[in-house]
DNA sequence: GAGCACTTGGTAAACGGTTTCCTTGACCCT
DNA sequence: AGGGTCAAGGAAACCGTTTACCAAGTGCTC
């Protein structure tokens, strides 16, 4: 079949050959280069390159430029809207420059987190998003620390959307003021027995919330109402509710460390035949969709804007900079599920 | 600094020179390669990788074998649960073999599906999966066809998950069946006139599922009830019921084309305080977590299992079969928004 | 002690691009 | 005619791997 060198389908030799021009001056037209190239001979390749159908190699040109155009972003799990709006606004500011990002998840696992993180390497990625919380003294974190570490001597951007061991610059809201202004809210709504729903155990998320709400309860001298275990998912949201049913007697309000416990826990309540808010009023945090599905009382974090943040600091290739931390604003957002106390 | 070359960090050249060996040596300890080496050449060139902090170029490694391990998947929109699941299969059973999955965003338009197309293809993905479903007789879609089958030619394997119009094997549900089988159970429960809210106008998904309904309530000899403009959101299942609030009688019941829809009815239904099921019975079609979490009637479509499927062919190198189809089971799931008629 | 097989290691050619550094003419000026 | 400038194009090095092929040494057989 053929002479005897075969380029690849689509390759720029082939094109090149096609259009009877060195692969330099088919590389120039293709990339506008500055390089000046007449006009005849840049018609011949561009005409060639459509009949080939020219598809550039960005793994050859990542190679070669040293410049890899991919954003690599940790999640604990995509399917977790809270992950997949953080995604969608990396993904969107990505791809408007030219960027490839690729979501990895690591099932909130610290050790996964850092296979993935040497997956990313592998990959070149130009910068890497953690996007999940880390744990308080996570003793796998130090390992994690070290990737991160040489990473950044690659000249990788590292940064993470949430508090972390290890060093990096960090895109964070308040969790402590957010948790904090909710249960101020409800306490400004009369009621005084105010009950928790946490977070996973150990999860810097976790314990600042949990802490913002002991803050204001206390700054009202209110005794900490019922508090309960939870892992941000529904099934714990939904057991703590019915563990808090068999209790003596209902609290006025109820706060879930996050939106999906909150529902789980409504879900409870209502099939035990309790109204809300008449009965009692229930909160989440964090505002994904499934808040505002449910018509929920909820605090705002802006996940997108956390993505979108994080990409465009890649992209510009902030060179480190690693002490620093941008606070985003947080926003209470009351809806049906809270009311005033006695409203009934 | 530096003598005269100088290896990049991390790089295999690095390993090599710091283990007093030939590039090729090194390479084939760590790659566990046939060719023989001895155990203390091994040794010194293993403790030189720990001690550089090696990480093999997946990009030049990919580069020169031909086999990127990257699979592409091309979603709606990853913060849809439905893309979000898919995603998630094709991750987990990917990863466990080696492979990087990379997600693009295609915002549900072909032109954007196209463009995705495009970068895939750059980046040599092996394979690629359309997760969303296609727009009948679609105008844009000839372009696309294209590009499919130029991947083909070059070796990638191309799959879809719903109806196309590029040839291309695909993994599916009987969207009309399920459809069917949903409207015949609200039949089987007494009821009569059956309100449908029909998904994006032209998406092969939708009209199927819209077949499916119409031929259930033919079968039964019942009058199609009112029927609905809707495009998979929340939003338009709301205004739908409104709309449906406002005319002459509620019918027996209402079945949205996809789960958000039908929970967007729900809340308008509820917020006029129509009580489910008793005023009138709800059903959603997909089965995600949004319909387990408002324990919601609706029929189950193995998303997790579509991924993961997919996943397995790409990874297995299916060498085409462009025509074959592979069916996948969906799966009534009654809860508690429906009953029977008259069951108050 | 020549021939041979096997072990161990290195050399160099890919892979598909980008980019630096030439070379070649054409043109203009003096 | 000689020299300089500039437009246009090509040759080749390089990015970090894998791998086909070759070379040297060892130990064995006959």
């Amino acid at each position: 079949m053929s002479e005897r060198s075969k380029p690849a389908k689509g390759s720029l030799a082939e094109v090149a050959r096609q259009a009877g021009v060195s692969i330099a001056t088919a590389s120039r037209v293709l990339n506008r280069s500055s390089h000046p190239v007449a006009e005849a001979t840049r018609k011949r390749v561009l005409e060639a390159a459509e009949a080939v159908g020219y598809s550039p190699s960005a793994l050859a040109r990542a190679l070669v430029t040293q410049r890899s155009r991919i954003i690599g972003v940790i999640v604990g799990d995509i399917v977790d809207p809270y992950f997949a709006e953080i995604t969608r606004g990396i993904e969107d500011v990505g791809a408007k420059a030219g960027y490839l990002t690729i979501v990895c998840n690591a099932d909130r696992r610290t050790e996964l987190e850092e296979e993935q993180m040497r997956v990313l390497v592998d990959y070149h990625a130009e910068g890497v998003v953690f996007a999940g919380s880390g744990y308080v003294n996570d003793p796998k974190g130090t390992e994690l620390s070290r990737l991160v570490e040489r990473a950044r001597e690659r000249g990788m951007t590292v940064l993470s959307l949430a508090h972390r061991d290890f060093e990096c610059p960090r895109i964070v809201v308040d969790n402590r003021a957010a948790a904090y202004d909710l249960t101020d809210y409800l306490i400004s709504l009369g009621h005084r027995r105010i009950a928790f729903i946490k977070g996973p155990a150990g999860l810097y998320a976790s314990e600042h919330r949990l802490e913002g709400y002991l803050a204001a309860m206390e700054e009202a001298q209110l005794e900490p109402g019922p508090i309960f275990e939870g892992d941000f998912t529904y099934d714990l949201g939904h057991a703590a509710a019915l563990r808090m049913l068999g209790g003596a007697e209902l609290p006025d309000a109820l706060i879930g460390a996050n939106d999906e416990t909150s529902i789980g826990a409504m879900t409870a309540l209502r099939q035990a035949g309790v109204s809300i808010p008449e009965d009692i009023s229930v909160a989440g945090m964090t505002d994904t969709r499934l808040a505002r599905f449910t018509d929920m009382t909820t605090v705002n974090i802006p996940l997108y804007q956390f993505g979108a943040v994080a990409a465009r600091r890649i992209i510009a290739g902030e060179s480190d900079g690693a002490g620093d931390e941008v606070v985003l604003p947080h926003r209470l957002v009351p809806r049906s599920t809270t009311t005033r106390r006695g409203a009934r």
